[in-house]
DNA sequence: CGTAAATCATACTGATTCGGTCTGAATTGC
DNA sequence: GCAATTCAGACCGAATCAGTATGATTTACG
């Protein structure tokens, strides 16, 4: 029952990201260095966010990366499912491959609850924004904070 | 964000004892059997059950284990507990250790999102007990049922 | 043009965790 | 006393995970 480094360091840095946008494309090193990610493991996981469309990536000095859409399209658990795969509390209760579950569903007392739990906690993912990871984020608190906002 | 086969297991191993509940203790074995759990992991859990309170051995010939209280009180939270230790999304939102927090927390965007998760999951796992379990499965339909149930 | 800055791509590795087994001691009903 | 059963802990192989290394490709800028 826990995140995965790569999805606890990939929405930090989505987040990063959506703060950046509407300015140029933001270089892997900047992020790394401000979120302290290490920066070639960064580079992985930045390649599987490109690949599922969540960004894009600006080749050649200057270059960097920029959300594709704007941040109130792009959910928490998109960002989960492109760098961790799909969400399954266990193999029967998972998104995705619909009805190949266990043959033990029909009389186990368990499925229902994992149901729930599967439910759950997609439905929280699925209903945060990158825009409102922001809001909820006082702007003077944040790191790699732009405009000296006072 | 995966169960571990030892709260898999432990639940539904859980549940049988649950529904045996008020009959003689029962085996190890039986358990394992029905349940198609590997006898000799499932002891290992049955320990650590034991140790939270949650179930008593009776040892010897014609031994075995049963609840200790009454299915009406012991919740699937309880149980993951018992066998994977507190429940934490990540370490910067986990019951127990209070506010080791990561330092990084106030400005952190992403951490009002994990906070709002790791309450979803266990206010979900807190408010399912044993005793909801075998309410929701129809008891024909379970393994292990005693009685001819018609 | 050349060079430096940056993304792209993949293979590798070291450590940790996980799922499960092995061996054996202690207890108790029959 | 013997068989059944819980108790206890050490052990182990495989998979996963987090992170690194190496190198190719692309492009702005002087």
């Amino acid at each position: 029952m826990k995140l995965s480094s790569r999805t606890e360091y990939a929405v930090r840095a989505m987040a990063e990201l959506a703060q950046m946008h509407g300015g140029g494309p933001v270089s892997l090193r900047e992020i790394a260095e401000r979120q302290d990610i290490p920066e070639k493991y960064l580079e992985q996981l930045f390649r599987q966010l490109r690949k599922a469309g969540l960004i894009k990536g600006v080749r050649g000095a200057q270059g960097g990366y920029s959300l594709t859409g704007v941040p109130r399209d792009v959910t928490v658990g998109d960002i989960m499912r492109a760098v961790d795969g799909p969400i399954a509390v266990c193999s029967c209760a998972s998104e995705g491959r619909g009805e190949d579950d266990c043959e033990r569903k029909p009389h186990c007392a368990a499925h229902p609850v994992w149901a729930r739990l599967q439910n759950g906690i997609v439905s929280i993912l699925d209903s945060t924004t990158l825009y409102d990871m922001l809001a909820e984020t006082p702007a003077s608190d944040m790191q790699g904070n732009r405009g000296g906002g006072s």
